[in-house]
DNA sequence: TCTTTGACGATAA
DNA sequence: GTTATCGCCAAAG
């Protein structure tokens, strides 16, 4: 048996609800964690995310930190954001009071 | 194998 | 608002 990559696993669960998130809605590395059940793990996520294009595209755009902070080095996710009419605070962080994906829509 | 790093989170001051 | 410190866990060096 090859290492059991957890990342492997864990990248899928991930992937599988940023693809969930409504254009226009941001959810944090926080939020996604916990409902894979991995509360604790909050820098895997953003590893995952970091290394998403490994796995396939998908919308890692709409993943930012609990302050609402887009990937440093990443100015290009704040244009896609408000793209898709994300609010925004200034132009490097996303105002989650009226964009955070609170899954009850 | 040990140490450092990281698209983080929470709390304290 | 910022800065400091701790916790948490896997990948990379």
């Amino acid at each position: 048996m090859s290492r059991t990559r957890l990342n492997d696993d864990f990248a899928r669960q991930v992937l599988s609800v940023v693809e969930k998130i409504p254009a226009g809605s941001v959810a944090t590395y926080g939020q996604l964690a916990c409902m894979i059940g991995r509360p604790k793990n909050a820098r895997l996520v953003a590893r995952v995310l970091s290394h998403a294009e490994y796995y396939g595209h998908f919308p890692c755009h709409r993943v930012v930190n609990h302050a609402g902070r887009i990937a440093p080095g990443w100015s290009e996710q704040a244009d896609l954001l408000r793209a898709e009419g994300a609010a925004f605070k200034n132009e490097t962080h996303v105002d989650l009071r009226q964009s955070l994906w609170l899954r009850a829509d």
